[in-house]
DNA sequence: GCGACAG
DNA sequence: ATCTTGTCGC
């Protein structure tokens, strides 16, 4: 029963109605040794990714966005789905879709396990070398569908130290990646969902309606809010992660996007959803 | 000290 | 991320 190792939890009972004590865990500070030590390692690593971060157009995305018909392109999507009360199994899938038609034309669902934490803002050292061996799969298996940008579930430069996932994994693939947030990633004393943001979320009227990220502090510009179809009230959050820039991340999403969440990602997540409650019951 | 935290 | 029923609208 390999339970956690190191020091050990003890979560009492705090299934009671009442439990008195109000202080729940609040900024989670909880110290945990292990956790701080990973993490300043892990700050490290995102410290020597940042630098090899491109926010220029690859020729191929220049290529794909503009032009008229003629060839065809792929876009990739990533996404990794959960298995309920298990923090281990998963599903991590890549669909790629050929551009600008969006017919699937790849996919492939491998059964995982986890070993590294959640930790927000760093997302990648959980999930990337998974992602990277879906990629290594396509590349040398079924080369002529190679996707020129792949799209990440989560954050590029909208990263508390301009790191997110999508650029984690872009540097390290050398290959334009852009992230699609769901939700906005809060980034200390610069960017956050407040009056000003919601404001500006209703002024999106309709769909290919954006407006900047831009930080209140820094000044930076971290990517787009994207209103990416008609129904959607919640706008997408779009980010860079490598190869890419901010507007052409943005219009690819946007012209990948059927419903809220591009088709790429859209597949990757409802397919390896699917394949979890077909292939998964307890064990195979 | 509290709050806020992609998936 | 995951859980879960109904409900509104095209």
């Amino acid at each position: 029963a390999a339970s956690a190792s190191g020091p050990n939890r003890q979560c009492t009972e705090t299934f009671g109605e009442d439990d008195g004590d109000r202080n729940l865990s609040g900024s989670e500070q909880t110290l945990d040794p292990a956790l701080l030590e990973i993490k300043r390692k892990w700050e490290l690593e995102q410290k020597e990714l940042k630098k090899k971060i491109s926010l220029e157009d690859d020729r191929n995305v220049e290529k794909m966005l503009s032009n008229p018909d003629s060839d065809t392109f792929y876009v990739g999507g990533m996404d990794i789905s959960f298995v309920k009360g298990d923090d281990v199994n998963a599903c991590a899938a890549l669909v790629v879709f050929s551009f600008p038609d969006l017919e699937v034309v790849y996919e492939d669902y491998q059964m995982i396990q986890l070993t590294q934490p959640y930790i927000p803002g760093f997302l990648a050292f959980r999930e990337m070398d998974f992602m990277i061996q879906l990629y290594n799969n396509v590349k040398e298996n079924n080369t002529q569908y190679t996707p020129q940008v792949i799209m990440v579930d989560g954050n590029g430069i909208l990263h508390p130290r301009g790191v997110g996932s999508a650029c984690h994994l872009g540097v390290l693939l050398d290959v334009p990646c852009l992230g699609v947030a769901k939700n906005l990633f809060f980034i200390e004393n610069d960017i956050d969902r407040n009056e000003e943001h919601m404001e500006q979320i209703a002024s999106l009227k309709q769909s290919g309606d954006t407006f900047p990220l831009v930080g209140s502090s820094s000044g930076i510009t971290y990517g787009k809010a994207l209103k990416s179809c008609e129904k959607a009230t919640k706008p997408v959050y779009v980010s860079p992660g490598h190869k890419i820039s901010i507007d052409s991340a943005t219009e690819l999403v946007h012209r990948c996007s059927k419903y809220r969440v591009p088709e790429p990602i859209r597949q990757a997540d409802l397919n390896s959803r699917e394949y979890l409650r077909v292939n998964f019951k307890d064990g195979s």
